[in-house]
DNA sequence: AGTTCAGGGT
């Protein structure tokens, strides 16, 4: 015989230690404290049978309980059979059913039975309709829920508080905040859960200062409050950074002996790092004597919202160590931040860990790992992740887009922009800003124009800052300045520095001096301290040979005590990040680095790379112009990548400022001489540098 | 027999 067919046949059943043996006269107390699984209620079925004691409906409403409620991780079907063998089931077993089916998240179920129940004539008690109306939360019913509304108010229970509460929760869930407020109205307003019932419904619905004044109105009122309504208090705190009243409530907590609570402590963390208090959040969370996954989330939240990476990572580390496991909504924080640093290897395990835990792929979950791959320049891998989301949103695809065209595939995310439309997702505004990024990285002009006509004609979004931003650099790229200038003049909105350093980017590219020095000096009037600005103007001055101008343009920058911000690359092996900065001698492996450079140098030169001495240090003296280009830092990176690595690896660089054009076409021959695929992550985009071209196609 | 609450993405 089988050996598998065995273990379908095991003695346990029969001699199992949850066996009962003793029936006492009241059968309720037994099922409730000693079943736990569905094998003990079939022997308490059973005895109900032999002792006909099951024709008791009180001792059959018991056991559906017992089935449907409060045997652990158990299906509806043995609760179903006892209930489809009730004769006429009266309204509390159609509560516990409904409420049964809610809880064990098939709430479309629980209303076919609540229809059910209203054809057959069966009249709802107060206790039905709270648990109808929270299957219709569950659903977002909203018009379902509108009907049992009718309902209530013809009924006898429209004055019951918590039937009201329910439909305030119902109606805020749903979206329907002002049919909230009308339910809410027409209470007596004398109870805390229903004042707690508005207020999460405004702090889901998003309206802060609407949850303020209530918690305000709920003072004067005396009413009193408690832990679910300062938590609730604490999120509007937090998203209105008023730390007035959020320090006031971090008072009452530590004064009233309340930091016991983890989740109001959890609250009160969250809102001082929303605040931007984030080293308090720390300090508060240290203080903590017992943290769940929550409260380990909202700390690495609010390192990630404050941008402090290396912060994350070590708290993310903390929590391992103290074994709690992470959830979606820790890995979502993570992998934010790995997508901000470009951590390849740590993003990549999140989402190994993603996968062996069999996690599902959310929407929220998927848009934040395609952005990690997106921003880590794996653009397949991305895409990979969108076809596998089953649901997709706007975030989605403008994280999509926007990765495309950051990566030099500006046509590819057109397309997919033109899909996202045949998909009737509605566009906003960040989704344009990916669309025009996507017209400036690939050169697309009138594509361009016609998407901003489009933006405001067809979707009524009004341009912001942003988006005259990308008009700028599309009109800037194709070497279109003069245009480009007028736009600025023309705008209806103040530029800002971003918009005239755009402009300057352009005029070094297309060496336009007069233009170039008009932009500068919106600049130094605007963003003074930024060196960049005048380093670029000094450049255009070199490209057009006028060396005098451009140490005029340094020297005024160094007169104003601003420094260089240090060209820096950074590139990661085994897991391992190096840092390179321009004629760095100070790193351990500059005389290693500095020899690699040489003979990569050597070796692009005979295949005809030509020095380009117009991004020199201009105090370099004029025979060591061409050393200072060959030691900017993303040089030196790709040397080391090159003699650190198997022949045939991609080297992936990220670095702090623009990639220099120098640079640029030093590393298109060398992709080609070497053989290797070159990524260069650079302050704006991607470069994807193979076989001797660039993705970018010389657009940047 | 029931109701309110915390952390996340372009």
């Amino acid at each position: 015989m089988a050996t598998t067919t065995l273990h379908h046949f095991p003695a346990k059943t029969i001699t199992s230690p949850t066996t009962i043996t003793q029936f006492p006269e009241n059968p309720k107390t037994l099922i409730l404290q000693q079943c736990k699984t569905n094998k003990d209620l079939n022997q308490v079925h059973a005895h109900l049978i032999k002792t006909r004691l099951h024709l008791n409906p009180r001792f059959t409403e018991n056991l559906l309980e017992s089935a449907a409620i409060l045997i652990p991780n158990t299906t509806m079907d043995y609760a179903l059979s006892i209930f489809r063998n009730i004769n006429e089931p009266d309204p509390s077993a159609y509560n516990v059913m409904i409420r049964a089916f809610t809880l064990k998240k098939s709430p479309q179920e629980a209303l076919i039975l609540y229809q059910k129940m209203n054809r057959s004539s069966v009249q709802p008690d107060h206790f039905t309709f709270p648990c109808t109306l929270k299957a219709c939360s569950r659903l977002r019913a909203v018009r379902e829920g509108e009907q049992i509304h009718a309902q209530i108010v013809k009924s006898r229970f429209g004055s019951n508080d918590l039937v009201n509460n329910t439909l305030i929760h119902m109606y805020a869930n749903c979206g329907k905040i002002e049919f909230a407020r009308k339910v809410f109205d027409g209470t007596s307003k004398s109870d805390v859960f229903t004042w707690n019932s508005m207020l999460s419904g405004y702090v889901r619905s998003e309206c802060w200062g609407e949850a303020l004044k209530l918690f305000d109105e709920m003072r004067n009122m005396g009413v009193g409050f408690d832990e679910v309504t300062l938590i609730s208090v604490l999120t509007a705190c937090g998203r209105l950074a008023n730390i007035e009243l959020g320090e006031w409530i971090h008072e009452y907590v530590e004064t009233n002996g309340l930091k016991g609570s983890v989740n109001l402590v959890t609250s009160v963390v969250d809102m001082y790092a929303k605040c931007g208090y984030v080293d308090k959040a720390r300090s508060l969370f240290d203080e903590m004597d017992r943290r769940d996954v929550v409260a380990w989330s909202a700390m690495i939240s609010g390192y990630s919202q404050a941008r402090k990476c290396k912060e994350v990572l070590d708290v993310f580390c903390d929590m391992q160590m103290a074994k709690v496991e992470p959830n979606e909504v820790t890995l979502v924080s993570v992998l934010s931040c790995c997508a901000v640093l470009g951590a390849l290897e740590t993003g990549k395990w999140v989402h190994f860990y993603v996968k062996k835990k069999r996690m599902e792929l959310t929407v929220t979950l998927g848009t934040v790992l395609m952005d990690f791959y997106a921003k880590c320049g794996l653009m397949e891998s991305a895409i990979e992740v969108f076809n596998k989301m089953p649901f997709k949103n706007v975030f989605s695809w403008t994280v999509l887009i926007q990765g495309l065209a950051n990566n030099g595939q500006g046509k590819r995310a057109l397309d997919f922009y033109a899909l996202m439309l045949e998909n009737s997702i509605e566009p906003n505004d960040v989704t344009f800003i990916g669309v025009l990024s996507a017209c400036s990285h690939t050169g697309l002009v009138n594509e361009g124009r016609g998407f901003f006509v489009s933006m405001s004609r067809d979707f009524g979004i009004d341009p912001r800052t942003e988006h005259y931003g990308c008009m700028v650099d599309i009109l800037g790229r194709a070497g279109l300045i003069e245009e480009a200038y007028q736009f600025i003049k023309n705008m209806p909105i103040q530029p800002n520095a971003v918009i005239w350093r755009t402009l300057l980017a352009s005029c070094r590219a297309h060496k336009n001096v007069e233009i170039g020095e008009e932009s500068l000096k919106n600049l130094v009037r605007l963003e003074p301290m930024h060196s960049g600005d005048y380093i670029l103007l000094s450049n255009i001055y070199g490209s057009v040979g006028r060396w005098e101008d451009a140490m005029r343009v340094m020297n005024q920058m160094r007169e104003k005590g601003i420094k260089k911000t240090p060209g820096c690359s950074l590139i990661e092996l085994d897991g391992e990040i190096y840092e390179f900065f321009a004629e760095d001698s100070a790193s351990p492996y500059s005389k290693e680095v500095y020899n690699a450079a040489e003979m990569m140098i050597k070796n692009i030169k005979s295949a005809g790379y030509m020095p380009d001495a117009a991004d020199a240090r201009l105090d370099a003296e004029e025979g060591d112009k061409e050393a200072s280009v060959a030691h900017h830092s993303e040089k030196l990176a790709i040397a080391f990548g090159l003699i650190k690595t198997p022949p045939g690896t991609t080297i992936r660089i990220s670095k702090n400022l623009r990639v220099c054009s120098d640079c640029h076409n030093a590393t298109k021959i060398i992709s080609k001489v070497f053989s290797r695929e070159i990524v260069v992550r650079d302050r704006n985009r991607f470069h994807h540098f193979k076989e001797g071209s660039c993705s970018c196609n010389d657009y940047w």
